[in-house]
RNA sequence: CGCGGAGUGGAGCAGUUUGGUAGCUCGUCGGGCUCAUAACCCGAAGGCCACAGGUUCAAAUCCUGUCUCCGCAACCA
């Protein structure tokens, strides 16, 4: 069997784990599971990504050095492992020294092959935004977000060639179909390769504006920038070029990645490594996001999922099935506490639970918690023996193909249709009319059965399958494990092991009362516009500090919150999410505020509104147009609702 | 005309590659069983497979067009 690597991707330090992060390590390690199982050596790693100018601002923000914030990080993302049950043989840091040996030497075998240049950063450039725009992408010659003018300034870095591969990955991709999986990203990055011409990419800043980074071996005025720093941790892991690690598991190599770094992963990444002269991996598995409804969530601001939080509440096992089994990988999924329990219920509490809860009971009552032997299969065991190799059977291949909602589903019609069995042979018959052998076929076939179930999901639900088996008097070692066998043979639990006598796997619960009453649903208080309720995986959001259980009085007081009234609203003339209004808060002139609330309301529409605003902020300009506020908006059944006072207030009146 | 995805019974989805009786889970209603975690089993109601054309003996599935929704990119003080 070759051997397998599966890596999540390196997480950005700058801000703390939260569902994304949680999801893409779980998933991976049931992928690593699942590779042992199959008899797959496997080597899994995770890990942080802890370079670049974001971490330094960070950093000084929290009054630290990078490193020491790096430290603090990365410490918070390694202890979400442990609890969450990971299995990875490795947890990388950019910051290794061992790290920026490898970059630094990939970086120079591209460079001595001609495929790293210097070049001028084509520049013009808006103070206001701090970046760099093309020719294209100015409007008039001005910043497309500011409306002013321009510099023109070159700076010089260096680029990689990535263009002089286009070709080869399109072709690549053409010719391994599940090169990228599911199909829809393949599809957006064979879009991607097919439109635009691929522009070779800039992998380096000058030393005088970052100095964080890994030093450009070929120069030492600057350090590498992004992507040959982040996407080579899965080689240097490896102990590439001359690790034995490297040669034994790089072919047999998969990465893992939420579709907002689908880019980095399906183009950069495999033209990269093309250009080194080394082979690319096997597949790039994309998921999607987790969107969270409007669930009452947690206490925390904004709705991050605090994934501990979860494991807490409802037990790991059943927090890592449902995450594999709620979302069909690929796509966006919701989560919600409802969902889970629901989830819950059905699946773990009333189907396996207590199928496994009747067969151990029967099997005490009637066999002093012994295995019977098997005996002859009538009619009905052959059907279910063979329901059971084939939902078996289909369950490996989906998991092997990152189905893993659909693989579950699988393995649950045996769940399902071992329920109907019972009930159809009914066993406390069989039990009444003395036909002891009867009962002993019937029995077995549903502690085989349910042995096969548990080690199927052991992947998933690590813990629980252990116990399960455990139960059933199964013995267990994951790598002694011939999952080939358990397609082809029926059988394989030995008669005479001794059973639990009784078991509760998943106990029933209740749904929160709160859930059933939509009206009841707490509604937030946020800024407008609602924040994006997805949670990307590697995304950059500020850390909501969800631990912290408030704020100081003190700082609720820094806030200046005015009541005032809209005059008049305008769409903004260059961007399609913003209004303009003029808002009466009872000073001398009206103030402009721009805010995110287009979706929702009709600039007519607002006129003469009454609003709660934040008033001291300090005043920005967004696409153009200055802002010197902030209109405060709650989250109604569908859309966003204004905050006002209920009775007469005069605009200006402060709100406390 | 920026890029991409999706429209299937009340909800969430599978099925679309390789046309051929529309399927699963949840929910609802009626019944059954007693081994079990108010669980499990059986049955029923409920779908013009977004719309319109076309190809075909036959279209949820292939082709063309239209509509709607959702992501991504710019914008969210």
């Amino acid at each position: 069997m070759e051997p397998f690597f599966i890596s999540t991707p390196i997480y950005y330090v700058n801000a703390k784990p939260h569902l994304g992060h949680a999801y893409t390590t779980i998933v991976a390690d049931c992928m690593a599971r699942f590779a042992r199982l199959s008899g797959r050596d496997c080597y899994f790693l995770t890990g942080t990504d802890e370079h670049g100018d974001k971490i330094v601002q960070a950093a000084e923000k929290a009054g630290r050095s990078p490193q020491e914030f790096c430290d603090g990080i990365s410490g918070k993302f390694k202890a979400l492992l442990e609890p969450l049950n990971i299995s990875n043989q490795r947890f990388i840091r950019t910051t290794e020294p061992e790290h920026k040996a490898v970059v630094q030497r990939f970086m120079q075998r591209v460079y001595d092959s001609g495929d790293i240049y210097f070049g001028e950063y084509g520049g013009h450039y808006c103070y206001g935004c701090e970046r760099f725009y093309t020719e294209k992408e100015l409007e008039n010659g001005l910043c497309p977000q500011h409306l002013s003018k321009t510099e023109y300034i070159s700076e010089k870095n260096y680029f990689f060639r990535m263009s002089k591969y286009q070709d080869w990955l399109k072709r690549h991709i053409l010719e391994n179909p599940d090169f990228i999986r599911p199909e829809r990203y393949r599809n957006e990055v064979l879009a991607l390769l097919e439109s635009g011409a691929l522009e070779d990419l800039c992998i380096s800043r000058p030393k005088t504006r970052l100095t964080w980074g890994i030093e450009l071996p070929f120069d030492s005025d600057y350090v590498c920038y992004v992507w040959f720093d982040a996407l080579i941790n899965y080689i240097s892991a490896l102990g590439w070029p001359d690790g034995a690690g490297f040669a034994r598991y790089w072919p047999g190599a998969e990465h893992l990645v939420a579709k907002d770094i689908l880019k980095p992963h399906a183009i950069f990444w495999p033209t990269m490594l093309k250009a080194a002269g080394l082979p690319v991996y096997r597949h790039l598995n994309v998921h999607g996001y987790w969107l969270a409804r409007e669930t009452k969530m947690s206490k925390s601001l904004g709705n991050v999922v605090a994934p501990l939080d979860m494991v807490q509440r409802y037990g790991l096992d059943p927090f890592r099935f449902f995450l594999l089994r709620e979302m069909h990988f690929g796509a966006d999924a919701s989560f919600s506490e409802e969902a889970l329990i629901a989830r819950f219920n059905a699946d773990l509490a009333n189907d396996l639970g207590n199928l496994f809860s009747r067969v151990l009971a029967m099997c005490a009552k009637y066999f002093g918690s012994v295995t019977p032997e098997p005996g002859h299969p009538g009619p009905a065991e052959e059907q279910i023996r063979g329901l059971a190799l084939e939902s078996v059977r289909n369950y490996q291949t989906l998991f092997r193909n990152a189905r893993f909602s659909t693989a579950i589903d699988s393995l649950w019609e045996l769940v399902r249709a071992l329920n109907r069995y019972v009930d159809s042979s009914a066993p406390w018959s069989l039990f009444k009319e003395g036909k002891t052998a009867e009962l002993g076929t019937v029995m077995y076939t549903m502690l085989e059965c349910l042995r096969k179930t548990a080690l199927h999901l052991w992947p998933v639900m690590p813990g629980t399958a252990r116990n399960m088996l455990a139960q059933l008097g199964a013995a267990f070692d994951p790598a002694k494990t011939d999952l080939e066998a358990e397609v082809e043979t029926f059988g394989l639990l030995p008669a005479g092991t001794q059973l639990a006598v009784s078991s509760m796997l998943f106990p029933r619960l209740e749904q929160p009362e709160a859930g059933k009453a939509p009206e009841a649903k707490t509604a937030k208080v946020k800024a407008a516009p609602a924040a994006k309720d997805a949670l990307p995986a590697a995304s950059l959001q500020a850390a909501a500090d969800s631990a912290s259980p408030g704020i100081a009085f003190e700082d609720f007081q820094k806030l200046d919150l005015r009541v005032g009234t809209v005059l008049s609203a305008r769409q903004h003339p260059n961007a399609d999410r913003l209004l303009c209004l003029s808002v009466n808060l009872g000073e001398d002139a009206p103030r402009q505020i721009v805010s995110g609330i287009a979706a929702f309301f009709k600039p007519e529409a607002l006129a003469g509104q009454q609003v709660v605003v934040v008033a001291n902020l300090p005043p920005r300009k967004l696409r153009g147009e200055e802002s010197k506020g902030m209109i405060l908006t709650a989250e109604g059944p569908d859309g966003l609702r204004l905050l006002s006072a209920s009775g007469d207030v005069k605009p200006g009146a402060k709100v406390s």
